[in-house]
DNA sequence: AAGTGGTCTAGACCACAAA
DNA sequence: TTGTGGTCTAGACCACTTT
């Protein structure tokens, strides 16, 4: 911890910084354990309470999980919990409800202009678009298109059929862990074309779901669009 | 802290507690400052350290508000704050929206099976229906219908016209903090009435959300339904 | 100058999980 | 038994705000 000058910047969060370069850099992968508090700040030149700091503050980031007994690891987006961390609906009654997969359509093409600004790459830049829909006890209730840049996620179109929850494929396969999402929510009618595809009437109230799926570094790394029938279901936040 | 057995809780749980418990009584009220960390923890007989652990806790949970150099005071439900920080709707293009409240009406009434239930009051208990129309930049966005329980609020209905956060009037009148919020959003046509209250189309597709609006103590301080109109707007989330 | 919260240290002990 | 995270202490010093 001696080579950066002070500039005001609390030592505990350059620590956390420095396990963030590590887990973006690789050298340190999902699921892998990190040092002990002790050991982790005695490498750094710190004490183990400021190393404790850092550790906290990086779980309250949802970037580590520590197990008291087991140890610190690198916070590994499951197929579970990244389905119904970010899966928000629930039936009416509070259960929790499984989307199932039906349809699915891969394709490459460039991105509009609104897709590259979201996504932060060069205007006229390849995406990937993937468009599925979705159903819940059997009902149609969910179209989704999310839009990747091409650069990153090479060869994504020819896996054959993608799992259920896609960020834990974008993490194990391209090692881009998705840690936040920002979501803008609308109600719309359905198309002619969303109508068809969900099989409902032209015209019936969808919640449209705008999100922004965001990795550590701040970096938008899927912009996906989704269609909610909530006849039965509704989408549940806690705001504090 | 010599009082309560052991029992595994932490000391500073228990000193987070004993401060919540000073903020219910009335003994703290918002706005307050509070003993400085090591004050606190000379009176409950912990260090500094601990006491320091316990407040930093209680303004994680938005309890108490912490100035470096100024010192902690129990947080303030500000007409502001209290406006924006559950009010979720923005325009398209992100910038916030002032709603203003246009109509207003207040009835006191039997609570429904539903309403005493997620108040958690006696059935057959009365409560009070504050319904509004609100709009943003000129135009009708919102009819929102707040169910709170007659026996907390008394004499709320005869006041004359609420101010524009109600959250604050609960607070400065009855004592009651909202902390948090847990809401249930789904997309459903405007009934006939509801259509002719926004002046829109019967079977526009409205946002309907669900709020039960909290305090300190988990306890269901009002329950509301609102429902927007989402042209121009949009409801946003982050999801951690 | 005095008082506050914010950072950091060094060490002790407890609770839990795995070998 | 060993190693981990969780709690708690006592004290030092810094940064900020107010008087």
């Amino acid at each position: 911890m001696d080579t950066a000058r002070n500039a005001s910047v609390p030592l505990y969060r350059r620590v956390y910084e420095i396990v963030v370069q590590r887990i973006v850099s690789g050298e340190l992968r999902p699921g892998a354990m990190l040092p002990s508090e002790t050991d982790l700040g005695a490498e750094l030149g710190v004490s183990q309470g400021t190393a404790r700091k850092a550790l906290i503050e990086l779980e309250q980031s949802g970037v580590i999980e520590r197990r008291q007994g087991r140890g610190t690891f690198v916070a590994t987006t499951t197929p579970e919990s990244a389905l119904f961390h970010f899966f928000r609906l629930r039936r009416t009654d509070g259960t929790q409800a499984i989307p199932e997969p039906l349809e699915e359509t891969v394709r490459k093409r460039r991105g509009t202009a609104k897709e590259v600004a979201v996504l932060g790459c060069d205007k006229g830049s390849s995406v990937f678009e993937i468009a599925r829909v979705r159903s819940i006890d059997g009902r149609l209730v969910s179209r989704e298109t999310s839009i990747l840049q091409a650069r990153l996620f090479p060869g994504i179109g020819d896996r054959g059929p993608l799992p259920n929850a896609l960020y834990t494929l974008y993490q194990q396969a391209y090692g881009f862990a998705v840690v936040r999402a920002e979501e803008k929510l609308r109600a719309v009618p359905a198309s002619e074309a969303i109508a068809s595809a969900l099989e409902i009437a032209e015209g019936t109230p969808l919640m449209e779901v705008e999100r922004r799926a965001l990795d550590i570094t701040g970096r938008v790394i899927e912009f996906r669009l989704s269609l909610y029938v909530t006849d039965d279901l509704s989408y549940n936040v806690t705001l504090k």
